[in-house]
Parts: structure tokens; C-alpha cells; sequence
DNA sequence: CTCCTCACTTAGCATTGCTAAGGACGTCAC
DNA sequence: GTGACGTCCTTAGCAATGCTAAGTGAGGAG
């Protein structure tokens, strides 16, 4: 079906199978030459096609951002609802490749086609009443809760016996309620992002906080905790 | 005052000046024979003290991670002002340091010394009403955020010119309330972390959520949204 | 004085990202 | 046909990296 051109490689067949071979060797070993063996070529031929080892990251950061459940909201969904998906969305893409995480960290630039897309999710929450600033900010927060969790929970190697020798009160908290990472914490600290967004965008009334909404709009906001 | 043994060289000596030398050349410059010539010794000499590479920046982040403004807080703060200036002071700890958040992000383990550090800002958030895992919860997700949002604050080359091709709500949002990254990003994702913590901790009356409170210590927790 | 351990040296290995130069192959003008 | 040209890949190799192996000199213990 591809209707390829003359080129056996492209930047995107690079991409792609730089993405499925990090699954099996991770950052570390994703080398230059070991890319060039599995696409069945020699390692400067890679360099017809990027400019240094960084675009191709880049690359690979990119893709991982377009993933699916990532991109504005349904017409039917409220901006709580949306942002708990796309964030638990995007938790799952960063895990499901090894050293995901890693990769976008280290990317440096993102493609227009990408930057368009967050454009769309910008608009989408000025339509339910973010100013456009408000919405920047709230979107920019939970991405990077969502990159530092997940470095985390990728860079954690498990440490067998390191709980036993944790201190009291941590220990504590290791009993009770799981650790600092994995499914429990992370939905904490979302609902906490959700939950504090709410209030940033409409106030409680009488708590005096001049709230920078644009007044008569007050669209699909509704200033109720989450339930879950 | 340190009661030197005979070595020129200590694992501490490593890591301070290799912190010294990263504010120089960045993380990639950041080479063992560079630290090596630093200290005036061989590249090979530094594996006396080190077992590897990686060892030393364990060491840097575990430096980092107990800069001034972390630890408990003191006795007359309450929880809430008290998050506030440790994620500040947080924050320009990494920024103070050239590569400083992907010094933290690399690390894979932490000394005992910092994790008993930590126990302690755990101890003093359940005396003030936190149970301990919504304590350890609570500060995870802060220091999620944080890393994160230096990592992205750290990596951004400024590009220039990108402002002008950004699409139509990106631009409306830069021009409103400046960047992703910058101190009024900083500060609205902090606030609105510390404001879902507190519904979190002390959900207000009437909206059912069941908070996983012990009861009867209410302490000196209390909902009230922050006034900046 | 001898021995031993510590702390460092010289030498070097395998691997890395990347470059330089060349060569096979197809297309197109003439 | 044929030569020029652009595309896409090759071989060869460079400088730099983290790290190891083996040796060396200094200073204390016996």
C-alpha cells in the first residue's frame, strides 16, 4: 500500500524502528551503529537522512507525543474528564517504551504538526473558559507532573531490601499506601493537579481571590471536586 | 576542621568539584578526564574513589537534593507556606546549577543520609494532620513537578523566531502571561498543587468525598486557599 | 631493611558519534 | 548510446568516551 519512493530508508522508517528497538536494548544501548544492523545498512548511511543523533531523538520525542489519547477533547467531554484522560494517556505512552520518559526529556524541539496539535487542546479550554494563559499553564503543569513521574518510575531500579532499611515514618507510608510511584500515587497527585486547577479557574466564592477569568464566559467550568 | 587522611583526594572532593566544573562545561562536558585534569590527577586515579561514572552523579544529585531550604519545616510554619518555599527553594537549587534537574533526573539512588532527611519532612507533615502516605504522596508529587519543570526550563534552547510561527492561541497565551517555563508558570502550577492538597487533605463539607483522614487530629492543617 | 598497602601512574581497549571520500545506480539531456 | 548528474549507500577512519590492567613510588608496620 506505502507508495514508496526510491529511498529504501527514510527519517520516519528511522523513527519508527529506532522506537521498537529502544523496547529492546533501552537509551543506553540505542546506539547509532546498532540502528544502522537492524535496518540492515552501515551507521554513516543513517546520516543521509538526519543530521546528528539529537534530530532523531527529536523524532522519536515527537512521535511519542502524538500518541493516541493525547489531542483535544470530545465535544461531549468536560475539561476535568479530558485532562484525566489525556494525562493517564500519556503516564501509559511514556511507560509502555522503555526509558519513554528519558527520550522526551532529552528531546530539545518539537515539530510544527505537534505544536499545532497542542494548539487545538489550547483552544478546546479557552472554549470551556480558560483564558488562553490559564490553559498554558494548566496543560504545561500536568505534562511536567506527568515527565517527572514517569522518569521516575523508569529510572527506579527496585532495590530489593531498600525498604527494609527505610526510615520510620516512610516506612510508614510504604504499608499504607504504596510507594512514591506507580498507580496509587500517580492518580493522587493528578486528582490534586485537577482539583487545584478547579479552584484556579472559578473560585470559591468569599475567598477573595480575584479569580483572572473573562467575565461571562463561564462555559462548561464547573468548580465540583472529582469524583472518582 | 576535616581531619584529612592521607588521600589528595576524597570521594566528596570529586563531587564538589565536579559540581564546580558542571557550572562550567554543561552535563556532556562534564567528562571523567576533564574532572580528572581539574583535580590534577589521570582520568584512571578517579576510580580509586569511584566505582563509576554514574556513582558520582548519584553523589552530585544526593548533593543537590540537600541544599539549604529542604528539610522540615520549622515549628512556627504551617504545611502550606512551608511546601511553598521548599519547592522554591527547590527549584533555584536546580536552576542555580548549569544541567542541574537532568543531574537529578540521571540519579538512581539516593544516600541514607537525604532518605533520613526526608523521613523527617515526612514526620513533621503527619504531625500537621498528613497521614503518612498522603504525606509522602503530597511531597512526591511536588518534587514530580518540579523536576519537571526545570527539566523542560534547563532543556529549552530559546530558539528564536519560534514565537513568531506559533499558532494563533499559543501566541494569544505567550502574550498574556508569558512562557510554559518562567516564574508565573512556576508559581500557578505550585499553587495549584498546594490548593488541591489541601481539598485533599480537608475536603470541604458536603461534597462526600471520603478523605482518608485519621480522625481526631485535625491539627494545624486548614483548607483555606493560599493568599499570595 | 623488608614488606605491604594505599593512591596514583602509564598504556591501552572497546565503543561512541560523526566525517571524508568514493562508488553503484537510476534519470535525463543530447 | 553516452556522458553528466543527483541520490543513497559503502569503506575507512578520527577523536573522544568510560573503564581496565598492570606497574610504581611513598610511607607506615614489623
Amino acid at each position: 500500500m506505502p507508495d514508496d519512493k526510491r529511498p529504501g530508508l527514510t527519517k520516519q522508517t528511522l523513527i519508527d524502528t529506532a522506537l521498537r528497538l529502544l523496547d529492546e536494548v533501552g537509551l543506553e544501548g540505542l546506539t547509532v551503529r546498532r540502528l544502522a544492523a537492524e535496518l540492515g545498512v552501515r551507521s554513516p548511511a543513517l546520516y543521509w537522512h538526519i543530521r546528528t543523533k539529537q534530530e532523531l531523538l527529536d523524532g522519536m520525542a515527537d512521535a511519542i507525543c502524538r500518541a493516541p489519547g493525547m489531542g483535544p477533547p470530545r465535544d461531549d467531554e468536560s475539561w476535568q474528564d479530558w485532562l484525566l484522560r489525556r494525562a493517564r494517556a500519556y503516564r501509559a505512552t511514556l511507560l509502555a517504551r522503555r526509558d519513554g520518559a528519558r527520550v522526551v526529556a532529552h528531546a530539545r524541539s518539537l515539530s510544527p504538526e505537534t505544536v499545532a496539535l497542542f494548539d487545538q487542546e489550547l483552544t478546546a479550554m479557552v472554549e470551556r473558559g480558560f483564558t488562553p494563559a490559564l490553559a498554558l499553564h494548566t496543560i504545561a503543569s500536568l505534562t511536567y507532573y506527568v515527565n517527572g513521574f514517569v522518569l521516575q518510575e523508569q529510572a527506579a531500579a527496585p532495590t530489593p531490601g531498600s525498604r527494609e532499611q527505610a526510615p520510620a515514618m516512610l516506612l510508614a507510608a510504604l504499608r499504607e499506601g504504596g510507594g512514591p510511584v506507580g498507580e496509587k500515587a500517580f492518580e493522587h497527585g493528578l486528582r490534586v493537579l485537577i482539583d487545584g486547577t478547579s479552584a484556579a479557574l472559578s473560585p470559591a466564592p468569599g475567598t477573595g481571590r480575584q479569580g483572572n477569568r473573562t467575565p461571562g464566559s463561564t462555559g462548561g467550568a464547573s468548580p465540583r471536586p472529582l469524583t472518582p
